[in-house]
DNA sequence: CTGAAAGCGCTTACAG
DNA sequence: CTGAAAGCGCTTACAG
């Protein structure tokens, strides 16, 4: 669980007689260097730790006097002192640390959320992500550990049950894009459906009949839901997706090009002319093996996606895709988090964030256009 | 620095007369629950928390007779007690935790990077990734609230001088992608250069003699090495590159496809039959323009890239790409960090990892491929 | 306004 | 093999 030959020489704290101004600066990066303490400020300044603690803290009103105030700033600053986060998570019994457990990291999707998170989170939070391999959420055991940081609150992006039952959270926890999952804690999440139903009056309206639906190999459970709220407005609406025009892939350009060469002359047979993809990065894979094998978008086949990734807006042609707000849902998510760790209650525990439909050229455009 | 009004409610630890089985499974997700400590194991254990803290980190190697090993490791199985990381740490002198800045997390290529580092530090350490806003490290500041966690070993992806002139680390860091600033601590780096001049090279036989380049605003000193290595290289191969012929547009698709919109007509009156684009996502634009523009590719123009993301093996055509071998900087910096964080010294502090030149079809293929 | 002291949860010499 | 005790660096009642 945790290294058991940490023989890291640990620097010894110095007696605190003759404090040297600027211990720190002595440091070389890569190098141990002398840790200063808050005893080390108090020797300086001539005050007690707990002086040094109320002003390195702001804590100072009504409690330091304006000439211990100045003491102790003077000290902090010639020696560089920034108050000990271990130490001071021990004493007050927790850390100012949110951890964000998500599953895809690198997802320029996911950039935005996390830009969200932290401008609702502010400077009073630390946040760290905590990252595990592609697709996969921490395990349990890693959570655990994450755990025993004391966070101040937790983050978790697209959980599944079995995770959150293992998640023992003493801290609070808000949940991002949890469809189903959505009881375990207070969690913002996306109305995908919408949109995804959205898209299917889209293709109706076009005068699709036949279409075909190219899906995520594992994944979460948003690809479910935008495959069955499609699929339902599909009905609704009049189309069919055949059975035999159901494929999937992993997320992934390459392999959702070669599904879609394999599948499209069967395809073609059967009279298909739209594929939706259940993520743009499906789609990318099939615009790009269509212009290959010379199959006109839209004017032979439309494609639409999920995400409206940014590429989509000037691809070629332009991708029409289900647009969510990822900016939107880390905010309101950081927004809630902050909520409940300041010891309140949520007016409003569940939150859907709606999704809209963006219509390009890759449905909408001329027949014919490569 | 720290919050003000933390008005969580701090459990506090129940007094240890009786201490229920499985008290942290009576903990709801996102409300506080009860925290063991070691002190409820060892009064169900019937031992002392030293004995506890032995048994609890693996140490009992002829210290710890096998019945109490027995009785330590059925209480804290029953409790469910995870040895707590703040108190932990701050008997120990520092955390297992290794903090990995970067300024651009939300990049297919970097998230082979931290599947290298995670390779490379195994399970004894635990991996957080500081974020900020896209394209940028953290600030100082940040990295200072950082510094007071007591990470075990520090990792910073593509820092600039100023950032490492204000980083006071005492525990150990190593450098990823820092070209120019090797000397401020053990560092990976990647010789892009060779990969430039290859490219370079490349163009030059294929019989280009001016070429343009596509250079990224603002960014990392990456980018300052790739176009260098390659101006010189093209110069030696007797390729130029006139005044007219640079642009540069921020890491975007759409930006490099409108900054190309914009160029071309100059560019194709100059002669200019190649284009060398700093990142592969620059190229993509230029790619998706050309297209637009029916500007045959290779044909009428060759283009290239850097990083091979993994979208080039399949665009259309595919794209020629300086290779960066992410998996392995990650790797290598994380194995370096290791042995530092175990108080060894690098045999070989500075390193370099080749690049190579993937010739693909949008500088080898058919004149006229659209 | 101030400081001595207790306590946060753990680890590690130390004495037995 | 075992436990009492000191100590990590801080914060916070508490008494003055």
């Amino acid at each position: 669980m945790r290294s058991n030959d940490e023989s890291t020489p640990e620097p010894r704290a110095t007696p605190a007689r003759a404090i040297p101004a600027r211990a720190e600066a002595t440091a070389v990066a890569g190098m141990p260097g002398v840790r200063v303490t808050a005893a080390m400020v108090a020797a300086r300044a001539g005050v007690s730790t707990a002086t040094v603690s109320l002003v390195a803290n702001g804590k100072t009103e009504g409690r330091v006097s304006a000439e211990n105030i100045a003491r102790v700033t003077a000290a902090i600053e010639e020696l560089g002192y920034v108050v000990d986060g271990i130490g001071s998570s021990l004493a007050r019994g927790g850390s100012n640390l949110v951890i964000l457990a998500a599953p895809d990291v690198a997802n320029p999707f996911f950039a935005k959320v996390i830009g969200g998170v932290r401008a609702a989170l502010g400077s009073d939070y630390q946040l760290l992500l905590a990252v595990s391999d592609a697709g996969q959420l921490p395990t349990p055991e890693e959570v655990r550990a994450l755990m025993s940081l004391r966070p101040a609150g937790l983050l978790v992006d697209a959980p599944d049950a079995a995770f959150l039952d293992r998640l023992h959270s003493t801290a609070p926890v808000v949940l991002l894009d949890a469809p189903g999952v959505e009881h375990y804690a207070p969690s913002v999440n996306l109305d995908v459906g919408h949109g995804a139903r959205e898209l299917a009056k889209h293709l109706a309206a076009l005068g699709h009949v036949r279409v075909a639906y190219l899906d995520s190999t594992g994944g979460t459970a948003t690809f479910r839901v935008r495959r069955e709220a499609f699929l339902a407005q599909a009905a609704a609406s009049g189309m069919e997706v055949p059975d035999g025009a159901f494929a999937s892939t992993p997320i992934d350009v390459g392999a959702a090009a070669a599904a879609f060469a394999g599948a499209w002359p069967a395809w073609q047979r059967s009279g298909i002319t739209a594929v939706v993809c259940c993520t743009d990065t499906h789609a990318y894979g099939v615009l790009q093996e269509a212009r290959v094998a010379g199959v006109a978008i839209p004017g032979r086949l439309a494609v639409a996606g999920f995400d409206d990734l940014p590429y989509s807006a000037t691809s070629s042609p332009a991708l029409t895709s289900v647009h969510l707000p990822a900016a939107a849902l880390g905010e309101q998510a950081g927004r809630a988090l902050k909520e409940l760790m300041r010891g309140r209650v949520l007016a409003e525990p569940q939150r859907t964030l709606a999704s809209t439909l963006i219509e390009r050229a890759s449905t909408t455009g001329q027949a014919g256009n490569l």
